[in-house]
DNA sequence: TGAAACATATTGTATGACAAATAGCGATAA
DNA sequence: TTATCGCTATTTGTCATACAATATGTTTCA
């Protein structure tokens, strides 16, 4: 029916990340599966018209991220996904195009559940006056913000991601990133929502708890709205994102 | 005066996987800072002797992993460390290198404490017969290393490293992989004491909530373990992990 | 003053050749 | 028959060179 199903890769962009966009999403799709071993780099050439050289650098990226692996002879062989890199971003954009929405956005609040509270409490403790300032100005987004949808949003990923980069500890950081572009949609559903007064309350008390420097008080206020936010999506999309 | 300081990149590997340890190290130590522009490829190429093909192919690798970017006529510069993928197996590897051991083995720590209870409380609802299996034979594998140190270690990755994989949740794999190489030396120091027995036992709570179902036993089982792995650690080391 | 055309540096792509590694086969010997 | 060694062929890895595309800065012109 339609013969551009996705604008996944524009014309703009470079050909070798076309390609690893094609092969990422084939890989993540399944249409090879763990173990398996892509066609000969020549072969690949061939298929999609392009030279070695574009098509190795797509494969080198692909590498990179963890799902592939290659040796002569053996040639490139898909990895257990156990070891992909599943919170690039590029990965993540790969699979929100062939997982359900539902099953990645409760995954996803799965892992925030776990790490937020932390990451508040952290930044109780390491946030510099700069994080401070962000957070303040990433929360006086929100409060402007007033029925403007779009701006609540970006304000509202900003100020979570905010908190992750405040705990200076560099091994949540790449969860922050999630807050880029993997949980927009998720945002987007909750601010639908006309539960505004309460959550700008409660992103204060968040932001408050940071600001004074109260670890406890700061995981505690994270609880209370990661848990709110949970029912938020749930009342909205009528399914239950926790069985 | 030492010609070669670190062997970590052995001859045997592919060049361009050497040139990339090489950038990528230099990368995380600083020499290039967040926003800086490395020299041309051309430029590089010479540096090192070697042809722009292999250079390229490193550069792609790192600019995968979310250190580079690059553009023509622009070059290629450093990324704010914000953007790098933290846990991934080769940026840790590197890092390991340059930041002091009791700095980054607190913050992988505090990751941990975050992320192992919720795990373990979603493993205990996700995990297959596989994965039950699984952490059963590790569990074993550790009651039966008897006083080798090292089948022991080995043995207790595995153990939480399969505790992650059983959440069924991909976005909480790339932690679990930490425990492939990240957190051995942590390990390695907790496995000097001389506290398996409760070791065991703990370990054991945590297995026995899993099989049984036990979401928040199997919660409250992790949070008691990593709270005296923590304690093992401080004590051995003779520093405050937990400022 | 401003905008448009042009020169230039740098990354991106193509091509063809050769090197290195390794799985699989075959030959050889015990 | 069985094990070991070595050969061959396939596939990835590296090299050299040329040209294309893109963004920057400068120069020219209205």
């Amino acid at each position: 029916m339609d013969a551009t199903p996705r604008p996944l890769a524009p014309a703009s962009l470079k050909l070798h990340i076309r390609v690893a966009d094609q092969l990422g999403v084939a890989i993540v799709r399944g249409d090879y599966k763990a173990g398996e071993t892509l066609p000969p780099e020549s072969q690949l050439c061939e298929m999609l018209g392009i030279s070695r050289t574009a098509m190795r650098e797509a494969l080198r990226s692909l590498i990179a991220k963890g799902l592939l692996v290659s040796s002569p002879k053996r040639g490139t062989r898909v990895r257990d996904p156990r070891h992909w890199s599943h919170l690039d971003p590029d990965i993540l954009r790969w699979r929100v195009e062939v997982t359900d929405t539902d099953t990645y956005l409760k995954k996803m609040f799965e892992l925030r559940r776990a790490t937020e509270p932390a990451a508040a409490a952290l930044a109780a403790v390491a946030a510099t006056d700069e994080d401070r300032l962000q957070l303040q100005s990433d929360f006086q987004a929100m409060v402007d913000a007033g029925a403007d949808n779009a701006r609540w949003v970006e304000a509202d990923l900003a100020f979570h991601r905010s908190i992750y980069f405040a705990t200076h500890n560099e091994f949540f950081w790449p969860i922050g990133q999630l807050f880029s572009f993997g949980l927009r949609q998720m945002f987007e559903i909750a601010a639908r929502g006309d539960h505004r007064p309460r959550a700008i309350i409660e992103h204060g008390d968040v932001l408050r708890a940071i600001i004074e420097r109260k670890p406890s008080m700061a995981h505690a206020a994270a609880v209370t709205l990661i848990g709110n936010a949970t029912s938020d999506v749930v009342l909205i999309r009528g399914h239950d994102l926790e069985p």
